[in-house]
DNA sequence: GTCTATACGGCGATAGAC
DNA sequence: GTCTATCGCCGTATAGAC
Protein backbone atom coordinates (compact mmCIF):
# COMPACT_ATOMS: atom_id res chain seq x y z
CA UNK A 1 0.00 0.00 0.00
CA UNK A 2 2.44 2.60 -1.36
CA UNK A 3 0.84 5.87 -2.37
CA UNK A 4 4.23 7.23 -3.31
CA UNK A 5 4.73 7.21 -6.78
CA UNK A 6 7.51 5.98 -8.76
CA UNK A 7 8.63 8.43 -11.73
CA UNK A 8 7.82 6.44 -14.07
CA UNK A 9 4.25 6.00 -13.03
CA UNK A 10 4.28 10.06 -12.37
CA UNK A 11 5.86 10.09 -16.44
CA UNK A 12 2.92 7.59 -17.71
CA UNK A 13 0.16 8.81 -16.08
CA UNK A 14 1.42 12.61 -17.50
CA UNK A 15 1.90 11.42 -20.50
CA UNK A 16 -1.57 9.65 -20.95
CA UNK A 17 -3.06 13.49 -20.09
CA UNK A 18 -1.36 15.06 -22.25
CA UNK A 19 -1.34 12.95 -25.13
CA UNK A 20 -4.81 11.74 -25.06
CA UNK A 21 -5.77 15.17 -24.59
CA UNK A 22 -3.68 16.78 -27.43
CA UNK A 23 -2.68 13.76 -29.20
CA UNK A 24 0.81 12.96 -30.50
CA UNK A 25 1.04 15.85 -32.85
CA UNK A 26 -0.04 18.28 -30.49
CA UNK A 27 1.66 17.05 -27.16
CA UNK A 28 4.73 18.49 -25.83
CA UNK A 29 7.51 16.91 -24.17
CA UNK A 30 7.96 19.96 -21.96
CA UNK A 31 4.46 19.37 -20.80
CA UNK A 32 4.29 16.43 -19.59
CA UNK A 33 7.38 16.53 -18.05
CA UNK A 34 6.04 19.47 -16.33
CA UNK A 35 2.86 17.57 -15.47
CA UNK A 36 4.91 15.11 -13.53
CA UNK A 37 6.87 17.14 -12.09
CA UNK A 38 10.05 16.20 -13.09
CA UNK A 39 12.75 17.30 -15.65
CA UNK A 40 12.21 16.88 -19.82
CA UNK A 41 15.95 15.15 -19.51
CA UNK A 42 13.77 12.09 -18.14
CA UNK A 43 11.73 11.59 -20.45
CA UNK A 44 14.48 10.76 -22.64
CA UNK A 45 15.89 9.20 -19.30
CA UNK A 46 13.12 6.58 -19.33
CA UNK A 47 11.30 6.09 -22.78
CA UNK A 48 14.39 7.13 -25.16
CA UNK A 49 12.26 9.27 -27.28
CA UNK A 50 8.42 10.56 -27.74
CA UNK A 51 7.26 7.65 -30.01
CA UNK A 52 8.75 5.25 -27.44
CA UNK A 53 6.19 6.83 -24.89
CA UNK A 54 3.32 7.12 -27.22
CA UNK A 55 3.68 3.63 -28.03
CA UNK A 56 3.40 2.12 -24.42
CA UNK A 57 0.29 5.00 -23.70
CA UNK A 58 -1.23 3.67 -27.56
CA UNK A 59 -1.00 -0.16 -26.19
CA UNK A 60 -2.71 0.46 -23.18
CA UNK A 61 -5.29 2.70 -24.63
CA UNK A 62 -6.00 -0.09 -27.04
CA UNK A 63 -6.24 -3.02 -23.88
CA UNK A 64 -9.32 -0.91 -22.89
CA UNK A 65 -11.25 -0.10 -26.08
CA UNK A 66 -12.74 -3.94 -25.54
CA UNK A 67 -13.50 -4.85 -22.07
CA UNK A 68 -15.02 -8.16 -20.98
CA UNK A 69 -17.95 -7.65 -23.67
CA UNK A 70 -17.03 -10.88 -25.56
CA UNK A 71 -17.76 -12.69 -22.69
CA UNK A 72 -21.39 -10.39 -22.38
CA UNK A 73 -22.63 -12.20 -25.20
CA UNK A 74 -20.82 -16.05 -24.79
CA UNK A 75 -23.23 -16.18 -21.61
CA UNK A 76 -26.66 -17.03 -20.62
CA UNK A 77 -29.25 -15.17 -20.86
CA UNK A 78 -31.80 -13.51 -23.62
CA UNK A 79 -30.53 -11.09 -26.39
CA UNK A 80 -32.22 -8.25 -25.06
CA UNK A 81 -30.30 -8.76 -21.58
CA UNK A 82 -26.97 -9.28 -23.06
CA UNK A 83 -27.41 -6.01 -25.51
CA UNK A 84 -28.46 -3.89 -22.17
CA UNK A 85 -25.18 -5.22 -20.86
CA UNK A 86 -23.51 -4.55 -23.40
CA UNK A 87 -24.79 -0.90 -23.66
CA UNK A 88 -24.11 -0.38 -19.83
CA UNK A 89 -20.79 -1.52 -20.02
CA UNK A 90 -19.31 0.35 -22.90
CA UNK A 91 -21.42 3.05 -21.78
CA UNK A 92 -19.56 3.24 -18.60
CA UNK A 93 -16.19 2.36 -20.26
CA UNK A 94 -16.80 5.26 -22.64
CA UNK A 95 -17.62 7.86 -19.61
CA UNK A 96 -14.67 7.21 -17.66
CA UNK A 97 -12.02 7.46 -20.35
CA UNK A 98 -14.00 9.99 -22.96
CA UNK A 99 -10.90 10.75 -24.54
CA UNK A 100 -9.86 7.20 -25.88
CA UNK A 101 -12.14 6.87 -28.42
CA UNK A 102 -11.74 10.37 -30.11
CA UNK A 103 -7.87 9.93 -29.76
CA UNK A 104 -7.89 6.90 -31.32
CA UNK A 105 -9.97 8.08 -34.17
CA UNK A 106 -7.72 10.81 -34.49
CA UNK A 107 -4.36 9.34 -34.87
CA UNK A 108 -6.00 7.03 -37.15
CA UNK A 109 -6.45 9.40 -39.42
CA UNK A 110 -3.48 11.70 -39.14
CA UNK A 111 -0.82 8.64 -38.22
CA UNK A 112 -2.18 5.54 -39.90
CA UNK A 113 0.48 3.28 -40.24
CA UNK A 114 1.58 3.20 -36.59
CA UNK A 115 -1.82 2.75 -35.25
CA UNK A 116 -3.87 0.69 -37.64
CA UNK A 117 -0.94 -2.38 -37.46
CA UNK A 118 -1.43 -2.27 -33.18
CA UNK A 119 -5.63 -2.10 -34.04
CA UNK A 120 -6.29 -4.96 -35.62
CA UNK A 121 -5.15 -7.22 -32.33
CA UNK A 122 -8.11 -5.42 -30.96
CA UNK A 123 -11.04 -6.66 -32.43
CA UNK A 124 -14.30 -5.84 -31.26
CA UNK A 125 -16.45 -9.17 -30.12
CA UNK A 126 -17.99 -9.09 -33.56
CA UNK A 127 -17.87 -13.13 -34.23
CA UNK A 128 -19.60 -13.98 -30.39
CA UNK A 129 -22.70 -10.89 -31.37
CA UNK A 130 -22.96 -12.84 -34.97
CA UNK A 131 -23.31 -16.30 -32.90
CA UNK A 132 -25.81 -14.60 -30.38
CA UNK A 133 -27.82 -12.98 -32.45
CA UNK A 134 -27.98 -16.19 -34.64
CA UNK A 135 -29.49 -18.19 -31.73
CA UNK A 136 -31.57 -15.65 -31.04
CA UNK A 137 -32.88 -15.45 -34.38
CA UNK A 138 -33.71 -19.15 -34.24
CA UNK A 139 -35.53 -18.78 -31.19
CA UNK A 140 -37.85 -16.56 -32.40
CA UNK A 141 -36.28 -13.61 -30.09
CA UNK A 142 -35.25 -11.29 -32.77
CA UNK A 143 -35.63 -11.08 -36.98
CA UNK A 144 -32.43 -12.11 -38.83
CA UNK A 145 -30.16 -8.93 -39.27
CA UNK A 146 -26.78 -8.11 -40.19
CA UNK A 147 -24.14 -7.98 -36.69
CA UNK A 148 -21.87 -5.37 -38.18
CA UNK A 149 -24.52 -3.34 -38.62
CA UNK A 150 -26.18 -3.57 -35.04
CA UNK A 151 -22.28 -3.31 -33.46
CA UNK A 152 -22.09 -0.03 -36.09
CA UNK A 153 -25.34 1.26 -34.37
CA UNK A 154 -24.53 0.48 -30.70
CA UNK A 155 -21.18 2.18 -30.96
CA UNK A 156 -22.48 5.03 -32.83
CA UNK A 157 -25.17 5.47 -29.98
CA UNK A 158 -22.78 5.00 -26.90
CA UNK A 159 -19.45 6.69 -28.56
CA UNK A 160 -20.77 9.68 -30.46
CA UNK A 161 -22.12 11.44 -27.74
CA UNK A 162 -19.09 11.58 -25.68
CA UNK A 163 -17.06 12.37 -28.17
CA UNK A 164 -18.81 15.36 -29.72
CA UNK A 165 -19.65 16.06 -25.70
CA UNK A 166 -18.53 20.25 -25.83
CA UNK A 167 -20.41 20.53 -29.17
CA UNK A 168 -23.60 19.21 -27.72
CA UNK A 169 -23.23 21.01 -24.69
CA UNK A 170 -22.87 24.23 -26.58
CA UNK A 171 -26.17 22.92 -29.13
CA UNK A 172 -28.65 22.22 -26.54
CA UNK A 173 -27.36 24.89 -23.91
CA UNK A 174 -26.64 22.00 -21.48
CA UNK A 175 -24.14 22.63 -17.96
CA UNK A 176 -22.39 19.74 -17.45
CA UNK A 177 -24.32 18.30 -15.23
CA UNK A 178 -28.22 18.13 -17.42
CA UNK A 179 -25.56 16.73 -20.07
CA UNK A 180 -24.48 14.33 -17.20
CA UNK A 181 -28.51 13.07 -16.87
CA UNK A 182 -29.32 13.40 -20.37
CA UNK A 183 -26.45 10.89 -20.72
CA UNK A 184 -28.13 8.66 -17.89
CA UNK A 185 -31.61 8.48 -19.82
CA UNK A 186 -29.51 7.08 -23.17
CA UNK A 187 -28.41 4.27 -21.33
CA UNK A 188 -31.55 2.74 -21.55
CA UNK A 189 -33.22 4.18 -24.66
CA UNK A 190 -30.31 2.94 -26.31
CA UNK A 191 -30.97 -0.67 -25.02
CA UNK A 192 -35.07 -0.26 -26.27
CA UNK A 193 -34.02 1.31 -29.73
CA UNK A 194 -31.77 -1.74 -30.77
CA UNK A 195 -34.11 -4.21 -29.26
CA UNK A 196 -37.49 -2.45 -31.42
CA UNK A 197 -35.30 -2.67 -34.62
CA UNK A 198 -34.67 -6.67 -34.01
CA UNK A 199 -38.55 -7.29 -33.00
CA UNK A 200 -39.38 -10.22 -35.01
CA UNK A 201 -41.86 -9.71 -37.72
CA UNK A 202 -45.40 -10.23 -36.22
CA UNK A 203 -47.95 -10.67 -39.09
CA UNK A 204 -50.47 -11.01 -36.76
CA UNK A 205 -50.24 -7.05 -35.63
CA UNK A 206 -48.77 -5.98 -38.78
CA UNK B 1 -16.31 29.95 -66.82
CA UNK B 2 -12.90 30.89 -65.73
CA UNK B 3 -10.90 27.39 -65.23
CA UNK B 4 -7.17 29.34 -63.09
CA UNK B 5 -7.70 30.08 -59.92
CA UNK B 6 -6.28 32.93 -58.17
CA UNK B 7 -3.47 32.39 -55.87
CA UNK B 8 -6.11 33.14 -52.63
CA UNK B 9 -8.26 30.25 -53.97
CA UNK B 10 -5.80 27.90 -54.46
CA UNK B 11 -4.25 28.92 -51.06
CA UNK B 12 -7.69 27.85 -49.40
CA UNK B 13 -8.08 25.16 -51.14
CA UNK B 14 -4.45 23.51 -49.99
CA UNK B 15 -5.62 24.81 -46.50
CA UNK B 16 -8.95 23.34 -46.40
CA UNK B 17 -7.29 20.23 -46.96
CA UNK B 18 -4.46 20.13 -45.16
CA UNK B 19 -6.52 21.36 -42.15
CA UNK B 20 -8.65 19.16 -42.20
CA UNK B 21 -6.35 16.39 -42.35
CA UNK B 22 -4.26 17.09 -39.35
CA UNK B 23 -5.99 19.58 -37.23
CA UNK B 24 -4.52 23.28 -36.67
CA UNK B 25 -1.78 21.85 -34.24
CA UNK B 26 -0.30 18.76 -36.72
CA UNK B 27 -1.06 21.66 -40.03
CA UNK B 28 2.71 23.26 -41.30
CA UNK B 29 2.25 26.60 -43.46
CA UNK B 30 5.09 24.30 -45.46
CA UNK B 31 2.51 21.88 -46.27
CA UNK B 32 -0.40 24.32 -47.12
CA UNK B 33 2.01 26.44 -49.08
CA UNK B 34 3.40 23.06 -51.48
CA UNK B 35 -0.20 21.78 -51.86
CA UNK B 36 -0.92 25.54 -53.28
CA UNK B 37 2.39 25.28 -55.16
CA UNK B 38 3.17 28.71 -54.15
CA UNK B 39 5.70 30.00 -51.95
CA UNK B 40 5.53 29.91 -48.08
CA UNK B 41 6.11 34.03 -48.10
CA UNK B 42 2.57 34.08 -49.95
CA UNK B 43 0.29 32.47 -47.31
CA UNK B 44 1.53 35.57 -44.86
CA UNK B 45 1.33 37.95 -47.89
CA UNK B 46 -2.45 36.70 -48.04
CA UNK B 47 -3.36 35.53 -44.98
CA UNK B 48 -0.88 37.50 -42.02
CA UNK B 49 -0.88 34.02 -39.83
CA UNK B 50 -1.87 30.83 -39.51
CA UNK B 51 -4.88 31.83 -36.94
CA UNK B 52 -6.68 33.74 -39.05
CA UNK B 53 -5.47 31.34 -42.44
CA UNK B 54 -7.25 28.54 -39.91
CA UNK B 55 -10.11 31.09 -38.76
CA UNK B 56 -11.46 31.48 -42.73
CA UNK B 57 -11.54 27.81 -42.61
CA UNK B 58 -13.17 27.65 -39.66
CA UNK B 59 -15.69 29.64 -40.31
CA UNK B 60 -16.78 27.98 -43.86
CA UNK B 61 -16.48 24.63 -42.61
CA UNK B 62 -19.16 25.35 -39.82
CA UNK B 63 -21.24 26.90 -42.12
CA UNK B 64 -21.67 23.75 -44.16
CA UNK B 65 -22.47 22.00 -41.03
CA UNK B 66 -26.35 22.12 -41.25
CA UNK B 67 -26.91 22.14 -44.65
CA UNK B 68 -31.00 23.15 -45.18
CA UNK B 69 -32.30 20.79 -42.47
CA UNK B 70 -34.47 23.18 -40.52
CA UNK B 71 -36.84 23.60 -44.13
CA UNK B 72 -36.99 19.76 -44.07
CA UNK B 73 -38.90 20.00 -40.83
CA UNK B 74 -40.68 23.22 -41.53
CA UNK B 75 -42.47 21.48 -44.78
CA UNK B 76 -45.57 19.54 -45.47
CA UNK B 77 -45.66 15.57 -44.90
CA UNK B 78 -45.59 13.11 -42.38
CA UNK B 79 -42.52 13.05 -39.87
CA UNK B 80 -41.11 9.44 -41.30
CA UNK B 81 -40.71 11.46 -44.80
CA UNK B 82 -38.92 14.66 -42.81
CA UNK B 83 -36.79 12.08 -41.12
CA UNK B 84 -35.99 9.94 -44.04
CA UNK B 85 -35.19 13.95 -45.96
CA UNK B 86 -32.81 14.93 -42.91
CA UNK B 87 -31.03 11.16 -43.21
CA UNK B 88 -30.64 11.42 -46.79
CA UNK B 89 -29.28 15.23 -46.81
CA UNK B 90 -27.27 14.06 -43.85
CA UNK B 91 -25.48 11.57 -45.31
CA UNK B 92 -24.68 13.26 -48.22
CA UNK B 93 -22.90 16.13 -46.43
CA UNK B 94 -21.09 14.00 -43.96
CA UNK B 95 -19.95 11.39 -47.22
CA UNK B 96 -18.74 14.63 -48.86
CA UNK B 97 -17.09 15.98 -46.18
CA UNK B 98 -15.97 13.10 -43.77
CA UNK B 99 -13.23 15.51 -42.29
CA UNK B 100 -15.67 18.12 -41.25
CA UNK B 101 -17.07 16.75 -38.12
CA UNK B 102 -13.88 15.31 -36.67
CA UNK B 103 -12.36 18.24 -37.08
CA UNK B 104 -14.63 20.19 -35.39
CA UNK B 105 -15.32 17.74 -32.51
CA UNK B 106 -11.42 17.91 -32.29
CA UNK B 107 -10.71 21.68 -32.23
CA UNK B 108 -13.84 21.67 -29.47
CA UNK B 109 -11.85 19.72 -27.54
CA UNK B 110 -8.62 21.44 -27.96
CA UNK B 111 -9.18 25.13 -28.96
CA UNK B 112 -12.65 25.15 -27.18
CA UNK B 113 -12.70 29.06 -26.91
CA UNK B 114 -12.33 30.00 -30.49
CA UNK B 115 -14.59 27.14 -31.78
CA UNK B 116 -17.18 27.11 -29.40
CA UNK B 117 -17.70 30.97 -29.80
CA UNK B 118 -18.53 30.33 -33.39
CA UNK B 119 -20.26 27.38 -32.59
CA UNK B 120 -23.18 29.12 -31.12
CA UNK B 121 -23.99 31.12 -33.96
CA UNK B 122 -24.61 27.65 -35.94
CA UNK B 123 -27.19 25.60 -34.02
CA UNK B 124 -29.02 22.69 -35.64
CA UNK B 125 -32.76 22.84 -36.03
CA UNK B 126 -34.16 21.67 -33.00
CA UNK B 127 -36.03 24.43 -32.45
CA UNK B 128 -38.46 22.97 -35.88
CA UNK B 129 -37.87 19.26 -34.71
CA UNK B 130 -39.30 19.92 -31.80
CA UNK B 131 -42.57 21.48 -33.66
CA UNK B 132 -42.38 18.93 -36.23
CA UNK B 133 -42.59 16.35 -33.24
CA UNK B 134 -45.41 17.24 -31.51
CA UNK B 135 -47.39 18.26 -34.22
CA UNK B 136 -46.72 14.45 -35.57
CA UNK B 137 -47.42 13.49 -32.42
CA UNK B 138 -50.57 15.43 -32.02
CA UNK B 139 -51.59 13.72 -35.24
CA UNK B 140 -50.82 9.96 -33.35
CA UNK B 141 -48.49 9.32 -36.03
CA UNK B 142 -45.57 8.53 -33.35
CA UNK B 143 -45.27 8.80 -29.72
CA UNK B 144 -44.37 11.69 -27.31
CA UNK B 145 -40.44 11.88 -27.27
CA UNK B 146 -37.48 14.06 -26.55
CA UNK B 147 -36.56 16.04 -29.51
CA UNK B 148 -32.86 16.20 -28.35
CA UNK B 149 -32.48 12.32 -27.69
CA UNK B 150 -34.15 11.59 -30.98
CA UNK B 151 -31.31 14.32 -32.56
CA UNK B 152 -28.53 12.77 -30.70
CA UNK B 153 -29.57 9.13 -32.09
CA UNK B 154 -29.86 10.43 -35.84
CA UNK B 155 -26.65 12.75 -35.57
CA UNK B 156 -24.48 9.76 -33.62
CA UNK B 157 -25.93 6.78 -36.43
CA UNK B 158 -25.12 9.14 -39.14
CA UNK B 159 -21.62 10.97 -38.34
CA UNK B 160 -19.96 8.31 -36.15
CA UNK B 161 -19.20 5.91 -39.10
CA UNK B 162 -17.82 8.04 -40.91
CA UNK B 163 -16.02 9.89 -38.31
CA UNK B 164 -14.68 6.27 -37.36
CA UNK B 165 -14.45 5.07 -40.78
CA UNK B 166 -10.11 3.75 -40.77
CA UNK B 167 -11.23 2.08 -37.62
CA UNK B 168 -14.24 0.39 -38.75
CA UNK B 169 -12.62 -0.72 -41.89
CA UNK B 170 -10.02 -2.16 -40.25
CA UNK B 171 -12.32 -3.80 -37.33
CA UNK B 172 -14.85 -5.59 -39.97
CA UNK B 173 -12.06 -6.07 -42.67
CA UNK B 174 -13.26 -4.33 -45.43
CA UNK B 175 -12.08 -2.48 -48.95
CA UNK B 176 -13.26 1.10 -49.08
CA UNK B 177 -15.77 -0.38 -51.59
CA UNK B 178 -17.29 -2.31 -49.40
CA UNK B 179 -17.22 0.56 -46.42
CA UNK B 180 -19.38 2.26 -49.08
CA UNK B 181 -22.04 0.36 -49.79
CA UNK B 182 -22.34 -0.63 -46.37
CA UNK B 183 -22.49 2.79 -45.67
CA UNK B 184 -25.42 3.18 -48.50
CA UNK B 185 -27.56 0.42 -46.81
CA UNK B 186 -27.62 2.24 -43.59
CA UNK B 187 -29.37 5.04 -44.70
CA UNK B 188 -32.53 3.34 -44.87
CA UNK B 189 -31.87 1.14 -41.72
CA UNK B 190 -31.36 4.51 -39.78
CA UNK B 191 -35.07 6.14 -40.73
CA UNK B 192 -36.48 2.74 -40.06
CA UNK B 193 -34.55 2.56 -36.78
CA UNK B 194 -35.72 5.71 -35.63
CA UNK B 195 -39.47 5.52 -37.04
CA UNK B 196 -39.85 2.26 -35.40
CA UNK B 197 -38.45 3.91 -31.79
CA UNK B 198 -40.96 6.72 -32.32
CA UNK B 199 -43.87 3.97 -32.85
CA UNK B 200 -46.71 5.17 -31.36
CA UNK B 201 -47.68 2.87 -28.16
CA UNK B 202 -50.01 0.55 -29.35
CA UNK B 203 -52.35 -0.85 -26.35
CA UNK B 204 -54.47 -3.66 -28.57
CA UNK B 205 -51.37 -5.54 -30.10
CA UNK B 206 -49.04 -5.22 -27.23
C1' DG C 1 2.54 40.01 -56.33
C1' DT C 2 6.17 36.89 -56.06
C1' DC C 3 10.49 35.39 -54.77
C1' DT C 4 15.00 34.54 -51.55
C1' DA C 5 17.07 35.10 -47.34
C1' DT C 6 16.90 35.36 -42.68
C1' DA C 7 15.38 36.33 -37.87
C1' DC C 8 13.63 34.17 -33.84
C1' DG C 9 11.65 30.87 -30.92
C1' DG C 10 10.34 26.27 -29.53
C1' DC C 11 10.91 21.54 -30.23
C1' DG C 12 13.11 16.75 -29.39
C1' DA C 13 17.22 14.90 -28.08
C1' DT C 14 21.88 14.40 -25.95
C1' DA C 15 26.21 15.38 -23.19
C1' DG C 16 28.14 15.62 -19.06
C1' DA C 17 28.46 17.21 -14.11
C1' DC C 18 26.85 15.63 -9.75
C1' DG D 1 18.86 8.86 -11.23
C1' DT D 2 18.59 13.63 -11.61
C1' DC D 3 19.94 17.94 -13.03
C1' DT D 4 21.74 22.06 -16.38
C1' DA D 5 23.38 23.36 -20.67
C1' DT D 6 23.36 23.02 -25.30
C1' DC D 7 22.93 21.16 -30.08
C1' DG D 8 20.44 20.92 -34.45
C1' DC D 9 16.20 21.20 -36.65
C1' DC D 10 12.00 23.03 -38.12
C1' DG D 11 8.15 26.04 -37.18
C1' DT D 12 6.06 30.86 -38.02
C1' DA D 13 6.89 35.22 -39.48
C1' DT D 14 9.20 39.21 -41.73
C1' DA D 15 12.57 42.12 -44.67
C1' DG D 16 13.80 43.42 -48.87
C1' DA D 17 15.08 42.65 -53.88
C1' DC D 18 12.74 42.24 -58.19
Amino acid sequence: METVLTTEQRILEAARKVFFAKGFGGARMQEIADEAGINKAMLHYYFRSKDQLFDVILEEALGRLWPTVGEIFMGEGTLAEKIGGFVDLYVEMVQERPYIPLFIMNEAQSNPAKLLARLGECRPPLQQMATAMQQAAARGEIRAADPRQTLMHLMSLVVFPFVARPVLKMFFGLTEDQFISLARERKREITCLIMNDLKPDTPVNN
